[in-house]
DNA sequence: CAATATCCGACTAATTTTGTCGCCTTTTGT
DNA sequence: ACAAAAGGCGACAAAATTAGTCGGATATTG
């Protein structure tokens, strides 16, 4: 039940790159991992790893060169919790054996609808909030 | 963001209690921790843990004894899955960092107050929902 | 008093998470 | 042209957590 590490670089990233403020109409400066990690005290090549995931998935633009770097490029307040997960842990299922197909286990066991009916209302509770909505404390 | 495997026995053991018919006004009958265990095909020792702690909270009761085992004594729908990953895990908290004092990085980062405010939302969420209710799916 | 239960501490094994290293490609400034 | 600074990525190593086992103690019943 707990959130990962990457996760919570991920959110600390995130963080950092919606309080830069930048005039209207001009484009968000980039700033690259090594910053990231230095501002957030992260290990800096697990942050560059999910910076890299970020961008994969359309959250952030990399550059490349001298003064390249990332930049947020998708409005927080349509990236929910549950995308955000999903992009970095790559699941957000409660239980291995929803998508496991050799679980001998659940194959026999009494519970796998009722957790696979719990695992969709907290899927649906994750979709329901953004990362803008997080970081509005 | 994972259930893990001794709540999914404590889920499968519940489960099994939870279907036991029993005359009205009559105490239902006590069901061993091995008999559980090998309706449910998980781990013997484990789930004798997991009922010994089930027991310790107040939701079974134990009996010693040649015909002894557990009971269900507790109104399932009045157990939330909170509670039971509480009482399981001994916590809910999505991040490590709040309860623990020392984490460095956190005191420093700029996203505890988010976190823990998605914690709480996450642990109201879980409070609301039943084990009953994710039995009657 | 033997059989059958729960109870519990300590331990080992397996898995997952977390972090590191090395080398590659791309872009820019001189 | 080429060095420096940036992202991209596979493979690996270390740490931590989770899962499961073992041995022995206590309690109850026939």
């Amino acid at each position: 039940m707990k959130l990962n590490k990457k996760v919570e670089y991920a959110l600390m990233a995130l963080k950092h790159f919606s309080e830069l403020d930048h005039q209207e109409g001009t484009v968000q400066s980039t700033v690259s991992a090594k910053d990231i990690a230095e501002a957030n005290h992260s290990p800096a090549e697990v942050t560059a790893r999910v910076l890299q995931t970020l961008s994969s998935h359309g959250i952030l633009k990399a550059e490349y060169g001298l003064h390249g770097g990332y930049r947020l490029v998708k409005d927080l307040a349509k990236v929910s919790v549950y995308d955000l997960v999903n992009i970095i842990e790559g699941s957000t299922d409660l239980a291995k054996c929803i998508s496991d197909k050799e679980c001998d286990l659940l194959k026999k066991c009494k519970i796998v609808s009722p957790v696979e009916n719990l695992n969709k209302k907290v899927q649906n509770f994750y979709k329901s909030i953004s990362v803008e909505e997080v970081f509005h404390v």
